[in-house]
DNA sequence: CTATGATCATGA
DNA sequence: TCATGATCATAG
């Protein structure tokens, strides 16, 4: 079995017909297409629905920390439904720098970058279907509206000047209205450095910025 | 270790 | 039941 190699889209036109051919297929059909082996189940396979769409696509950034589609300076996610066909789970959007001290800039910060152009992949994730049988949907893709943008940024915000506080270690995933903050790493034994209050090196568990359910099923419904 | 891709699994 | 906190894989 030898990998299917998929270029990368010139135009967002090329794109959309790209997921328009996706539509409607199943993960096992795609991978077959693409010769790559569907695992029994996500439980050690966690970002291999995410890995196969962006091959079916053609995302060229790999793991370096630009967009998927870098000509076209978007961002893919998938977006994992449940049985009633809303999303299930919260979406990762980027790491938290731990050790930020001085001024921050919204219109500068690498999570707005990210979801400044995002398209979404909808994929049946209920657990009750086998990986191979779920269903991809039509993808759409999403800018932030000016209220959307208007809320992640008062989130950022708020969060990051926690951070710069100091009280990282005190940000638990219930703040925020669109955006947490949640524990991003391998386990929980997994140390970074970070500036306590007082303004000395500490060590923490790493984070990240993830969108809550809510607020990509608004993003589903909004469509 | 940091980035990418996320879902798992348990307590409330 | 569901969100929070924990965890898994891979590349460079």
């Amino acid at each position: 079995m030898k990998e299917v190699k998929v270029s990368p889209p010139q135009t967002q036109s090329e794109l959309e017909a790209r997921c328009q051919v996706l539509a409607g297929k199943t993960l096992g059909q795609l991978a077959a297409e693409l010769s790559i082996l569907v695992p029994e189940d996500l439980r050690r396979h966690k970002g291999w629905v995410g890995e196969l769409l962006e091959k079916a696509l053609g995302a060229d950034a790999g793991n370096k920390a630009l967009p998927d589609f870098v000509a076209l300076g978007i961002e893919m996610k998938t977006l994992p439904l449940n049985a009633l066909r809303q999303p299930k789970e919260s979406t990762y959007v980027c790491t938290v720098s731990m050790q930020q001290t001085g001024e921050l800039l919204w219109q500068e910060c690498w999570l707005r970058k990210k979801l400044a152009h995002v398209l979404w992949v909808p994929i049946e994730a209920d657990n009750a279907i086998p990986l191979a049988e779920r269903y991809i949907g039509q993808a759409f893709l999403w800018k932030p509206s000016v209220e959307q943008e208007a809320v992640l940024k008062r989130d950022w915000q708020e969060l990051m000047d926690r951070i710069v506080l100091g009280e990282q270690g005190e940000i638990t995933a219930k703040e925020g209205e669109y955006l947490q903050i949640r524990p991003k790493a391998a386990h929980s034994q997994v140390l970074v450095d970070g500036i306590s209050s007082s303004g000395e090196l500490t060590k923490i568990n790493p984070k990240g910025f993830y969108l809550r359910t809510l607020f990509t099923k608004q993003l589903l419904a909004d469509k």
